[in-house]
DNA sequence: AGGAAATCGAACCGAGTGGTTCGAATTATT
DNA sequence: AATAATTCGAACCACTCGGTTCGATTTCCT
């Protein structure tokens, strides 16, 4: 059932009347709808009707909104892609201390990628990548892509600073990812957990993947100056 | 179409009448559609007509030896579990050098777990993991949870080797499968890559990889073993 | 208040769903 | 050749699917 209350407030807030199929509170309230039905039954269970139903709007308004069954499911993939990336990757920003920022970013990351709803999502767009390929790779490249990207040009800035000795910078920064997630996606993924790990599970995780990777890729330059704050 | 000459090839083989839906062979050639049609199609997407069609045998039949769409899955997802995870861990039965042996493994796993086969395999599984979170379970359980298992096996013995030092035994083997597969398994369940990863592409991933943990928990002894070697 | 427009709601379409049933055909054993 | 049993194949069930249509209703703007 929806919220009419909470609805008709949606509505008092709108300006003017927008065109048909272009009011944006219709179009985020059809979305809400179709991502409890899409999210927790996957493409093909889920169904028009039952979206219809739990969004509260009609079908012939959502199909005045989305083409079809397919361009729906894509506009909500999208959306959940955005609010997922959003905002994760900031901590790379500014960075005062190389291995303090890699334990907050792995943390975020970490967190993030294993939370129930993320994961949920994640399911949904593997299980129908089989169907829609294209839709699979729109998200890795405007998600998981971008951010090791991001990642790169941190790293890359960290051995121009003397701090790493990279010499395959891009595959560094795949194994960074991973080394913070160790287990825990795969886990999640295949509902061996059905709970998201803990936020100590997964520091503790995260700390001995940057241990790890420092080990690895740590300049001496950067031992001597942990050698020496550790002092101080 | 089925192959009827190869099906009778088949029926010929059979010693005795078996009892109703007992036929292992008939059993195979069920299995082997739903194979077809599931891996390609998901659980929903996937009907017992396009089986039917797929396997070349009646739909009555296929009732006789399956109960129904969710229990022929299953078994279909139990055997591709045991084709794709067999044979693949005895490589680490003898070992000689280390860092050989953990390419080797490496390899045999990362090869494996991305092939377009596998790949698809488990994406089916995933896709259904919402609606029969058990069946994403057991295969974790069956799969990669006994290959985690016969990897701490093997660490520990390395460790009590001398080889390597490690504190937490469970956490490092982790990382070590995540670090044989940085980015590919990622690339590939989402279909960013749409075919899979090159032999040499796999081989650098894993040479990298165990470069990056023999880094971190290599012992002195195995540094000098391996310098002791070169000299040779 | 009047009029334009967006939404609703329900019926409808053809196709397909998983699952069942049953007589006919095929098969292997005796 | 006769018999017993499995498999076939097709029809059938009640139901749902995505998608369309259209008149009634509600909503907002003038």
């Amino acid at each position: 059932m929806v919220d009419t209350t909470a609805d008709s407030d949606l509505l008092d807030l709108r300006k003017g009347r927008p065109a048909a199929g272009q009011d944006p509170m219709k179009r985020a309230q059809i979305i809400e709808g179709a991502r409890r039905v899409f999210i927790d039954k996957g493409f093909e269970a889920a169904s028009m009707n039952d979206i219809t139903r739990e969004a509260g709007v009609s079908k012939g308004t959502i199909y005045v909104y989305f083409e079809n069954k397919e361009e729906l499911f894509e506009a909500l993939i999208e959306e959940e892609r955005g609010t997922i990336f959003k905002n994760l990757y900031e901590v790379l920003d500014h960075f005062d201390d190389l291995r303090k920022t890699l334990v907050k970013f792995g943390m975020a990351l970490s967190v993030k990628i294993t939370s129930a709803r993320v994961i949920q999502a994640q399911r949904t767009v593997v299980g129908a990548a089989d169907r829609i390929p294209e839709l699979g790779a729109r998200f890795y490249e405007r998600g998981p892509k971008r951010g090791h990207d991001r990642m790169m040009v941190f790293l890359n800035e960290a051995v121009s600073r003397g701090l790493l000795t990279i010499d395959d910078v891009d595959l560094a920064a795949y194994q960074f990812t991973e080394l913070c997630l160790a287990g825990l996606f795969r886990q999640c993924i295949f509902s061996y957990r059905t709970k998201a790990p803990s936020q100590s599970e997964i520091e503790k995780v995260v700390r001995s993947g940057v241990d790890v990777f420092l080990k690895a890729y740590g300049s001496e330059q950067l031992f001597a100056e942990e050698r020496a704050s550790q002092l101080a």
